[in-house]
DNA sequence: TTGAAAGCGCTAACAG
DNA sequence: CTGTTAGCGCTTTCAA
């Protein structure tokens, strides 16, 4: 009673019982006279008595603790993943923890490392950069389930992503509806995600029977590489300029719209641009991009669940869930230009 | 040894010592000789062993671990600062725990009551809104730091904020430099860092003898709170409309070139807009406004290292800290146009 | 240099 | 219904 805060201990005093009965009566237990409880919770209160959860994780071999780790905070697609991800957790009465690493290998690993010292019952990785076996080490030893990618070798993880296939599709398909044939597509570099928007694009392209006019120009998922793509894209270069922008992700697709302005055209009437991902950029009017949006909040719940269905039953397969983005036409789209070309 | 993890005691068992010694050599004590040590981490590695956190930090009665509170991680200004808490923290040997609460005072409320059972040593709250006596209490309980607050009473409450009088005072200097004299505020509503804003940019009014040009317009801190608050100061009211906005934060700015823009207005030629806080967008060229510039990584830095101080001399008086905001002139402001008015 | 023992705050049988 | 006892995994005196 002395130093520290208030134990368990201190409150069986005050309470003049033991201590097992505080523990059971603090946790609801229906075997507490009513008498005792009253007295217990009457004494926890004035001793300002909070249970400590180092204690109990260690005693119950229990933390009820999933660990998130989020790639990066500042595109806005993570936040509105991780709010999924938090309101399943909450609603099952697990906490979370959440790191970031940056996008270096090594501090992810050592974030993730942290984690587990916790002793996280569960992992939820999201756009990680963690090398494969790390990754395999990792989920034989804690369930663990990976939100955005789907190209994780190993039956014991489980996956949640969007069907960058069908996505890309939907972004060409649109803009062949609006008339547009020179469609570019600007890529997301050489990561497995931004491989399956660009094979989605290829593909819906011959579907369509332009085959020979896919144009894939070199990018990468940041705002500055949408805009020097863009710009390399509707450069002086080989043959005519396309007359629209199927671009890797929505930041890409923003610097895209830029490039696009400065070079003196128009969005959307001289150049469409369609994005990837639906982040809702608090809403921003300013930036109405049309994009392929991801269910995010859907595929955070859903991650959610899995893992803790993981965690219910170890030895449950791993599920492998892939969701169906769909499109949201806004304003950086319209028919192609009568005129010219 | 036979179920769960590996434990100091298997690893002791194993490298043919004790638990204690193991629990020495771990800690790279120089006290254990060569031959100990090189079977002791021999043992761990091939055991796959990793140290219990909940357990460690019962024992040693720390948890070396911080809990941060962020409002919500979907305005970029919050991630910002987090990296600088982050980084702080790391190289000062703690882990961070990251809540978020939503904008909801009582599930505020119940994740910081979560990070204290978790025995974090200290608290960050990056934006709260937590109810002062609730604020205080917590405080009382364990070393505590306001980021981005600066009107919390308690000697008790360590506090880092930004200039907002300052800041906004730049912002109208910088509009009256360009030839502005109708200069309009769009307000971020009833909190005390928009209510600093707006006085900021009063007394600047008046320091410039525009007082009676002074206009509040009643908004808010989101990007369609800004928009409509930009329609009404715009729109048909009492006497000539505004040639410059002051927007009490970016992402209300944001909203408000939108709102210019769809009244046929131009950003910056026929309506200049300047917003407050310096947020990266990613480096969004899109949006290219002019603001008020806090320092928000060093916010997060200092944050950081004042609670560290106070975990480590926990008598250490509070100290509040108040960084000086920049100008960062870009695409939305301009010369007051020389027609018209 | 090493080990035995006690204890951090809590839960979980097991008796009464 | 209630108390006793024995740990959870780790650190930390204190002796040897």
């Amino acid at each position: 009673m002395g130093s520290g805060r208030p134990t368990i201990h201190d409150v069986a005093a005050r309470a003049g019982v033991s201590k097992s009965l505080v523990s059971l009566a603090l946790r609801g237990s229906p075997r507490v006279s009513e008498e005792s409880r009253a007295a217990i919770l009457a004494a926890a209160a004035d001793l300002g008595y909070r249970p400590n959860a180092a204690a109990r994780s260690l005693a119950v071999r229990r933390s009820r603790t999933v660990g998130v780790l989020i790639l990066d905070l500042h595109n806005p697609v993570f936040p509105e993943i991780l709010d999924g991800v938090q309101d399943a957790l909450r609603t099952n009465g697990f906490s979370t923890m959440l790191v970031t690493g940056g996008s270096d290998p090594a501090l992810q690993q050592s974030e993730v490392e942290s984690l587990l010292q916790f002793q996280v019952e569960g992992l939820i990785l999201i756009s990680h950069r963690l090398a494969p076996e790390v990754l395999r080490a990792i989920a034989a030893e804690v369930p663990t389930v990976v939100v955005t990618r789907s190209d994780v070798p190993g039956t014991r993880i489980d996956t949640v992503s969007n069907d960058d296939l069908v996505g890309a599709g939907l972004a060409v398909d649109h803009l062949v509806a609006l008339g547009h044939r020179r469609i570019a597509c600007l890529s997301g570099g050489d990561n497995p995600v931004s491989r399956a928007r660009v094979q989605g694009y290829e593909t819906a392209m011959e579907r369509h029977g332009l085959g020979r006019l896919v144009r894939t120009v070199p990018g990468g998922l940041t705002d500055t590489a949408g805009h020097d793509a863009a710009r390399s894209a509707l450069g002086t270069g080989t043959g005519p300029a396309p007359t629209a922008l199927f671009v890797a992700n929505d930041m890409a697709a923003l610097g895209a719209v830029a490039a696009v302005q400065e070079l003196g055209l128009r969005v959307p009437d001289d150049v469409s641009v369609v994005g990837y991902d639906g982040i809702a950029m608090g809403g921003l009017r300013s930036v109405d991009l049309t994009t392929v949006a991801q269910p995010l909040g859907e595929m955070g719940e859903t991650a959610a669940r899995s893992l803790i269905h993981r965690i219910e039953h170890p030895r449950a397969r791993a599920r492998h869930v892939t969701l169906t983005p769909r499109l949201a036409v806004r304003g950086t789209t319209a028919p192609v230009a009568a005129a010219g070309s």
